[in-house]
DNA sequence: TAGCTTTGCGTAAAAAATACACAATAAATT
DNA sequence: AATTTATTGTGTATTTTTTACGCAAAGCTA
């Protein structure tokens, strides 16, 4: 479809950070998300998820439209020159890069080491970022990441966020620190293991994870049957 | 902009129930929502409220994007060749009615009795139909308007829903079901009224609803000063 | 073996949510 | 004028949830 995009913010959780899936323009600084665009008879959702899976080379995918950019002025025109001529594109072409694109913006969750990223024709490479540090990135990429994050917030308590995030196993630190950074505020870690234990969604497995200089924590995994259905409207935790 | 839209829809809040617009189709039974489309150089935020601003007469409007419908076959090929004929269009004008639309939706809350509404050229009247008992509407419209419902239910803590909805001055009970209505439950008049009040958002005045046959409600109105403030993530109420 | 760091566990206090009963008021009815 | 009907206004006790907080246990290091 004409001037209209997908774009993907692809979270993933790592070394205790949140981090964000940004492709590297070919010879250039700036770094962008993940686009693609919708054919004449697709689904946007199927656009999304199509476009996510030539991306991530992951069959399913956790992916959830956010919202719609759609100011006329997205882009800043020197940045998309200065892309162009990086680029090698000639003049003839060069205009379909500035026209204006109306983007729907998606976010999907993804554990960062089952992702195998792969680049199109205009970029040379990937990068994990985090969140909360993010490189210069183009247009409105950096307000689309962090409205992706918030709507993350609000989604952490209704959809499977620390199912989709999280290893198979993970230890309780680790569920914590995710849920800390996702909402942005420290929580008291006795509270958080009994409101978390008392949901029943989480099974605890007879080994440790070994770490360095301290006593070893317990791994867990989700009794997805339960924590699937402990989702919803209601299920608020406190936090 | 080619083959994207706005939808629009304007809950008010009357008699109890809470309504949207719909407008009716000339001549033909089916009703739709009020739709308008993107200038090349505008915001889509902008479009949005210059459609709404022409339908409704208002110049203050609140307005919020909540989904980008954006299926492949979002309408029914013997509903538009109804609509079509009904119109009386020709043949070959008929097919632009057959493209594919994604179209962004938006809701808006007003006063109902601030509101003339006004038509535009496929349609010739409007109706303020009730969210729970809609008539038949084309395309994916009834969907719209439940999801622009759960946003709302979403919103009621941090957007000021009911100062939007409510005229200047409105009593407690009614003031409870609007609540009631946009949360899909009953809740506890006593202790409604405990909590509303404990937020310090409402101002009582010196005059009662004159009603019939019982004792006769107090009038408040919004503290808009501190009702605003009172807004955003925290502010849960417990309902 | 002492020291450091982080995990695991339980209890007390505060705050919030819920449940619940009866008096007051206005109109309609007798 | 008294009675009935319907709905508003108010307070308290109970339960549940949230918050605050202390100390022992485990694993590594020195």
């Amino acid at each position: 479809m004409p001037q209209l995009s997908i774009d993907c913010v692809i979270f993933s959780y790592h070394e205790g950070k949140l981090k964000v899936l940004v492709l590297k323009i070919l010879h250039h600084e700036l770094r962008c998300l993940p686009s693609g665009f919708i054919f004449k008879d697709e689904d946007i959702d199927q656009a999304a998820l199509r476009n996510l899976k030539e991306r991530t080379g992951l069959e399913e995918l956790f992916l959830q439209q956010f919202h719609t950019f759609g100011k006329a002025k997205r882009y800043f025109p020197d940045q998309v020159q200065s892309i162009v001529d990086s680029l090698g594109i000639g003049p003839e072409h060069a205009q379909w890069f500035f026209q204006r694109f109306v983007t729907v913006g998606y976010y999907s969750l993804v554990r960062l080491e089952e992702v195998e990223p792969k680049v199109d024709l205009f970029t040379d490479g990937f990068d994990w970022v985090d969140v909360a540090a993010l490189p210069p990135l183009i247009m409105d990429h950096p307000e689309m990441i962090l409205k992706a994050k918030t709507f993350l917030k609000g989604a952490l308590h209704t959809q499977p966020v620390a199912l989709q995030l999280l290893p198979p196993s993970f230890t309780l630190p680790e569920l914590q620190r995710l849920y800390e950074i996702i909402l942005d505020r420290s929580i008291d870690r006795r509270n958080f293991r009994k409101k978390i234990l008392a949901t029943k969604t989480l099974i605890p497995l007879d080994q440790q994870r070994k770490t360095a200089g301290h006593r070893a924590p317990n791994l867990y995994q989700f009794d997805k049957e339960v924590y699937l259905n402990s989702l919803g409207e209601k299920s608020k935790l406190g936090f």
